[in-house]
DNA sequence: GCGTTATTGGACTGATTGGTACAGTATTTG
DNA sequence: CAAATACTGTACCAATCAGTCCAATAACGC
C-alpha cells in the first residue's frame, strides 16, 4: 500500500513490489491475484484508515474543530515523507479518472464516505445548537471535501510544514472554522 | 497536449500520441525529441495558458470577482469531456511527484506563476481600497489556490455541472468573495 | 526540370512489463 | 517421522514500451 501510495499504480512495478513484500513472484500471484487486484485491496484499506479517522474525532471533538484534526493527523502529524505522498485516493482519482473508470469510481465512492462523515457530524452539531445555521451540513462538508482535496495536492508538490501549516491555517480562518 | 491531459505521461503511449498527431514515428522523433521533451513542451503551453486566462480577466475585472472568473472560464465553460481531465499542472504534480522530481518541480513552478498573478491582482486591489485589508494578498491568494487544487481533483471526478457549480459557488460563498 | 529537404512506413532493438509454469525447498501439520 | 502445504527461485511467455535506422516517397525551392 505505501509503494502504490508514492509512485502511484501506472510507475510501481510487480518487481518493486516484490521486493518491498520480501515475498517470490509465484507467492505473490498465488495470494494476491494480479496487480491490479492489490492495489484494489490497497486502496480499500487506504480508504477504511482514512475514515476512522474522522469517525474517531468525530466521537471525542466538536464538529467545528473536526477539519483541523483531520489536517492535522493527516497531514501534518506524520512524517515529511508521508505527507510528501498526499492522499492515495485523490492521487488515484487524478491518475486513473481516464485510465480505469473502475478504479476511479471505487476512489471516488471513498472519498464520497469520507465527506459523509463529515455532513453527519455537522448535522449533528447543527441539531444540538453547537454550530451555526448559516449553511447546510453537506454544503459545509464539500467545501471542507475541496480544501483537503486541494492541501492534499499541495502536500505533494515539496513544501515546509510551515507553509501547510499556514495553508490549513488561512484556508480554516476564512471558512469562519478556525476555533 | 490534450492526450497527456486527459491520460496522463506513463499512460499515454508513444503510438497512441502519433495516431492523434497524425505524423510517423520517424517525424515524430525528428521534430520533437523524446516522448518526454514533448511532454514538457505541452505542460508549458498548458501552464502558459492557463496563466493567460489569469492575467486577461485581471486586466479588465475587479480583484473580488477574479476567482469566480477563473474557476468559471476553466471548469465550467469548457465541455464536459474537457473539464473531466481536470488541470495539467495538477495531474501533473499528483502523477509525477515521487516519479519524476524535473517534471513535479516545472509543473510547480507554473503553478506558483498563476497563483502569483492572483496576489498581484489582490494586492493592486487593497491598494486601490477596491479589497478589504483583513488578509494579506499572498494569503488570499493560497487559499485561492487550495481551492482551485481542490476542485480540478472534484472535476476529475464525474461530477455533473450542475455539482460543479454548487461547489463553486459554496466555496465563493464561505470565502467572502461570493461578489 | 532537378536537387534538396521533409516525411513516410516499416522493420528492428533492447529493455521492461504483467503474468505463468514448475521443480525444488522450507515449514507446518497430524 | 511423514504427508501436506506454503513458499522459493528461476526460467519463460507474449505483449508492449520508447527509441533507432533506413530505404522509399513526397513536397518544395530554384
Amino acid at each position: 500500500m505505501k509503494l502504490f501510495w508514492a509512485r502511484g499504480y501506472a510507475a510501481t512495478s510487480l518487481t518493486e513490489l516484490l521486493a518491498v513484500m520480501g515475498i517470490a513472484r509465484s507467492s505473490f500471484y498465488a495470494s494476491f491475484g494480479t496487480k491490479r487486484e492489490l492495489f484494489c485491496e490497497a486502496l480499500e484499506l487506504f480508504g477504511d484508515r482514512t475514515l476512522a479517522i474522522v469517525e474517531r474525532d468525530a466521537q471525542c471533538l466538536p464538529a467545528s474543530a473536526l477539519p483541523r484534526a483531520f489536517f492535522q493527523s493527516t497531514i501534518l502529524d506524520v512524517p515529511k515523507h508521508r505527507s510528501k505522498h498526499g492522499c492515495m485516493l485523490v492521487n488515484t482519482v487524478l491518475e486513473l479518472a481516464d485510465v480505469d473508470p473502475a478504479l476511479n469510481q471505487l476512489a471516488t465512492d471513498k472519498l464520497a464516505a469520507i465527506e459523509s462523515a463529515f455532513a453527519q457530524a455537522f448535522q449533528r452539531a447543527q441539531q444540538s445548537g453547537e454550530l451555526g445555521l448559516a449553511h447546510s451540513p453537506r454544503e459545509l462538508a464539500s467545501v471542507v471535501m475541496t480544501i483537503n482535496l486541494g492541501l492534499r495536492v499541495q502536500s505533494r508538490k515539496n513544501p515546509s510544514r510551515q507553509t501547510l501549516q499556514t495553508m490549513i491555517d488561512n484556508s480554516l480562518s476564512m471558512l469562519g472554522l478556525a476555533a
